[in-house]
DNA sequence: AATTTCCATGGAACCGTTTACATTGACTCA
DNA sequence: TGAGTCAATGTAAACGGTTCCATGGAAATT
């Protein structure tokens, strides 16, 4: 049996009620009497159980995160971005991933209920009226590249739709005609949004022109199928933008197998920035999102959501997408 | 304010006692009752508060795992491996990473308290007497990739010995008689083994050859420094076996960067088998350790100890790391 | 019909903490 | 010196569930 808080008051010779005050800085202790607290506490290796002070303050330091089915990088960047602000505001964090359809994200939502004083919430599966239906009011929730951006609840997104229109642009604008794109996941609004803005420069500069749409789910290996199917076209398109730069990669590795060079044969480019987009051979041109950045400015403001109830005001952000040009895309 | 168990109880006209039971299965409720309290429940939209119950029951449903600060795509198969398995056994997951040194790791530990019935340790910052002073004896630990394994614990590791033993004899085996090491994190133990496994091979086929270790820490930029000071070497090694993927795959980068051709000129190997080695330029030859496994058998072990406390015996178990032989090893 | 058995339900204690309120004693000030 | 202040501490009531035990009525046994 741990030692629970009457057992340090009986060591200490004080209530129980001064061994709370003393250990948890209250004003209105004597020095002496806090000291002989402390010493007890730590010679009994008392731990409040979080449980009962839960119970009473109603608050549990824990934050709780949705996330979707993250693949590579991408996730882990996203967790360190959020681990390290949680863990630097003295939050600990909940993980729960991987839901494959609404009713499942509606019951993780829920079991979250009572564990968490706020969540960070970036599934697809999870609408306005779900979350109001499986939450307590009032929880902080903070959203993270979902397409409610209007509801009540603060969010944050990268903006998805003009990195894809920038990168597709850029393309165009170095005299390529025929610009295939590999998309995500239907059901992910990140995923739409790369192919609206992938859309949005065809018709912009190239109307009339066929746009190529290949399925991919934003894994390597859907990418390197998207490769060996372009590599077989009769037409190739000399330009291919891929979704994400995880389907680029597999996507480079399929059509070098296939004897198609990047960049002087087609010209390849990915979406994410990704730290190993650098690394691979030749350097992928892609989108830089900062995506540590987007986990911890989510984080920051749940914190403070936190932490002033009801007083901070509903807060939307869109993180700008960069270009950043490397030598998958233009020969040397 | 939230609708507590009373609620329930003065709306299905039963007591609180009775609501419990009917919501928790127990036998001795008439399937009448049963079903006056249920609808009662959803109508309030009753959600037990998880403080209060694990205060009576002791059990927060919970497990947490403590991982050292992890990068790209071993971190995320890794949490893909636990959260997989928590989640089937109804468990949540409390994440903690990335600790300095051996007192942020103790106090994540303490923190933990009262927050998980079993706990996951994978940091090198953590030891027998550490475990012992910051936890309550009798909480569920199982260890991964520690260099504790003979302590009181169940505990997982990745055979890395074997696996380095295993390349570096692959490489000697073809023909290569300088063989350089790209080493991880001084304090990592996977490092140190790994490196332990190059120089036994050494010492066992090349005697009195001498080594080449070259100071990385896990990331690509470390491996990528490395390889730029190898392509400028007046006398190269022909072959480089790097302490990770993610280290390869930044030494290839600089290695082609700066003319040096994989693997005509040099071959080049990492560890880990990440799911992007093979979709790289050349695909890397590397050793496959099955990472998302690991982190299920291990998660898997601790909710049965959870379940079954003390009747579940200290178990050890060494995963097989399997060599991988791709391009980037041998010229064709 | 009287007695025993059984089972659904209610009452109340308990888990370990925080905190409003009461109490005490020292100290100040008239 | 005695009333009034104030700071330190104690008492007890929450918080919201679970579970032991008591209770009473219906069913079963005689």
């Amino acid at each position: 049996m741990a030692t629970t808080i009457k057992d340090v008051a009986l060591a200490a010779g004080v209530s129980a009620a001064t061994v709370s005050r003393a250990l948890n800085g209250a004003a209105n202790v004597t020095p002496e009497t806090r000291q002989r607290v402390q010493a007890a506490a730590t010679e009994l290796r008392f731990m409040p159980s979080s449980a009962a002070r839960s119970l009473i303050t109603r608050r549990t330091h824990t934050v709780g995160a949705l996330l979707p089915d993250l693949y590579g990088e991408y996730f882990s960047e996203l967790i360190r971005g959020i681990e390290l602000k949680a863990r630097a505001r003295g939050l600990h964090l909940l993980v729960s991933s991987s839901h494959g359809d609404a009713s499942e994200a509606a019951s993780a939502l829920r079991t979250m209920h009572g564990r968490v004083d706020g969540l960070l919430v970036m599934t697809p599966h999870i609408n306005a009226e779900s979350l109001a239906d499986n939450l307590p009011q009032g929880l902080p929730v903070v959203l993270i590249n979902t397409r409610l951006p209007e509801g009540g609840q603060s969010s944050f997104a990268v903006d998805n739709h003009g990195g894809a229109l920038a990168m597709t642009r850029h393309l165009i604008s170095r005299g390529h005609r025929h610009v295939a794109f590999i998309s995500g996941p239907d059901n992910n609004y990140e995923a739409q949004e790369r192919l609206r803005g992938y859309r949005s420069a065809l018709a912009e500069l190239l109307p009339g022109a066929p746009e190529l749409v290949l399925p991919g789910d934003f894994t390597e290996e859907s990418g390197w199928r998207a490769g060996s199917e372009l590599a077989t076209l009769a037409q190739r398109p000399t330009a291919v933008f891929c979704g994400n730069d995880m389907m680029a990669i597999g996507c480079m590795s399929a059509l070098t197998d296939a004897g198609v060079r990047v960049p002087q044969d087609i010209a390849l480019t990915g979406f994410d920035d990704i730290p190993i987009a650098r690394y691979v051979t030749p350097p992928l041109t892609t989108v830089r999102i900062r995506i540590a950045e987007l986990g911890s400015l989510a984080m920051d403001r749940l914190a403070s959501a936190i932490k002033n109830p009801g007083r901070s005001a509903i807060h939307h952000q869109t993180l700008r997408a960069e270009l950043v040009v490397r030598q998958s895309c233009c020969p040397p």
